[in-house]
DNA sequence: AAATGTTACGAAAACGTTTTCGAAAAATTA
DNA sequence: TAATTTTTCGAAAACGTTTTCGTAACATTT
């Protein structure tokens, strides 16, 4: 079926390709029976401007692109969810790219994206992004770019992240609060920078309520993943090193937690209390369910969609923008863990 | 930054802009040492042509379009992905849509995809999708349809599907041969083609191993959501119905089972055991851990792929083509739940 | 009636490619 | 050497828009 086009509507009024395509466009300069005709039969036929010759035109795809490392993980496909939506509202596509934490992937994703003319890049970082060349590609390329989640301080550019820091200090907080003085903290690798933070919250409560830091207490789980999380716990039961809850660094170490405990007849929270990170669609699904820090996903979305029009507009008036540095709230879910 | 264009490498060249078009698309009526030259320049700065003028002329956008109605299932995030993976590495991009379970985002995706210009639209239909106009459209526009999980067989098109009737029958016949006998089935609504293939699976195990069907031991959950699934489980024991084992119509109504049984300290898999569908990435995580199909999520994204290229040949060589109806093969997973 | 201002429209260039077709240049054959 | 074929290249049209600018027609003011 051939696609209707601005002449064929041009035809059929017996006006110029320029005044239809100005009456869709709302100028001015068309008297307004004319236009009101035009748009009658446009709307008729739901007629939309080839949206390719329209780009090529203006230089504007009203595309944005969006990379994520894991697509398996509930809260990028959250974040993921929530910015199509808000993208979509604003009349923008998203094209979506994943680099399942491979920075060869990665490197990939942008190019396409670039290749792609999209307007904007939002990305969060895979765990094995220690080059950032890529990120600044972008910028060349006159593409906003929008960091979120895992970021690299390296680069500039606008930022949206949860406070890791102050999070992490809540939940520490509250364990003490709640009684607890043998904090375990599983953390994860050494060059991400949310295990970092996260790691930098625990320590400052514990500072704040004068425990004194044990290392023994504290676990690297470099995959994050279920199951070293199970053997990490196991190898401090085997230990015999002396725990009264597990600060977890997500979600899904928790569940590993909670299994590995469990299996060890071990009492949660009377004897050990649990808490993870995110929230995870499953964590109140869990026996018991897991208390977690919700990190606000839907946020994330609205953010990055409000900075990016804001630099867009910026960008526009030929303003030299400054960047944002958006920190999305946390706020603590709790559940039977503890 | 000024982008680089098929004029400058003209330019640089001394030839024309043709010249530089064709050395870069291998047409073969180029000079040997032209081409080499032009396309070691074009290597080394990284340059591609505009792909949204090509688009415009060779009326090719080399996108595809996927819509899928929720984005918080793992099974659907995971079908998503190894739908870009393998169309990103066929030199296709991927715009993402989803409907979130909406008819009226459903219809607003498609139009947006036509729109768009995609070479295809990939499609798992929304629980509320009762019309199919719109995919009439898509068709209608020339665009490729192919539906995948949720389907419609109304509109005439290739799909991709897990055999649920046979995988359901496979679940009930090895509850069966677990030796139990009154299994209760956890099903969705009745306008889900998935729940009504999966309980004539059910049905038809019964049959061939000449166990009453019993209309009190079948249970709705429309919204398959976990909240519902312990209050119809809850239900069933407040009714005293007697009943060994539950057949959930996937993973999360499944977990809302062995909750509601594991508060009720009913002993899993020894009093009634529990199988799902999907194996979501969390089934493994769980206390019992939970016993699943597997549906080869993997395979979805392959032959939808597969199935696209192979109509978009026919489409060319002027074929009326035949479509696809592919059945992914299950397998199952058991673990502690039964 | 002339000068000026306003309204409504269209011609045409431009966006950056792809691809057809013609033709010059080089190579081959008669 | 002339005729023919092959190789190599470029001019130009086309894809469907957007937008500038010119101008005809009409209205308003002197």
């Amino acid at each position: 079926m051939k696609a209707i086009k601005l002449k064929d509507i041009a035809q059929k009024f017996n006006v110029s390709v320029s005044t239809v395509s100005k009456a869709i466009a709302g100028y001015t300069d068309i008297k307004r029976e004319t236009r009101k005709k035009i748009l009658e039969y446009v709307k008729k036929i739901n007629f939309r401007p080839n949206s390719i010759a329209s780009s090529l035109k203006t230089k504007k795809t009203k595309t944005i692109g969006i990379v994520i490392p894991d697509m398996q993980n509930l809260f990028f496909t959250k974040i993921l969810n929530s910015i199509v939506n808000n993208a979509q509202r604003e009349g923008y596509r998203s094209i979506l790219m994943c680099s399942n934490e491979s920075f060869e992937n990665e490197l990939d994703c942008i190019d396409e994206l670039i290749n792609n003319n999209v307007e904007a890049v939002f990305i969060a970082l895979s765990d094995r992004t220690v080059e950032y060349s890529h990120l600044q590609r972008v910028k060349d390329s006159g593409i906003i770019l929008i960091q979120f989640d895992k970021i690299s301080k390296i680069i500039q550019s606008s930022t949206v992240t949860t406070n890791n820091i102050e999070s992490a200090y809540e939940l520490t907080e509250r364990l003490i609060k709640f009684g607890r003085r043998k904090i375990a903290h599983l953390r994860g690798g050494y060059i991400s920078q949310v295990s970092i933070d996260r790691f930098i919250g625990y320590q400052k409560a514990l500072e704040k309520y004068n425990i004194k830091y044990d290392k023994n207490l504290v676990m690297i789980s470099e995959s994050r993943s279920f199951d070293e999380a199970i053997s990490k716990i196991q190898e401090m039961i085997d230990k015999k090193i002396d725990f009264d809850s597990v600060l977890a660094i997500d979600d899904k170490t928790a569940m590993g937690t909670i299994k590995c405990l469990t299996d060890n007849k071990i009492k949660i929270p009377e004897q050990v209390a649990v808490v993870g990170f995110s929230n995870a669609a499953y964590s109140k699904y869990l026996s018991p369910s897991l208390s977690s820090m919700d990190q606000s996903t839907e946020l994330f979305g609205s953010e990055i969609i409000k900075i990016f029009l804001k630099e867009k507009r910026n960008k526009k008036l030929g303003l030299d923008y400054t960047f944002s540095q958006i920190k999305i709230p946390t706020h603590f879910i709790k559940r039977e863990s503890f």
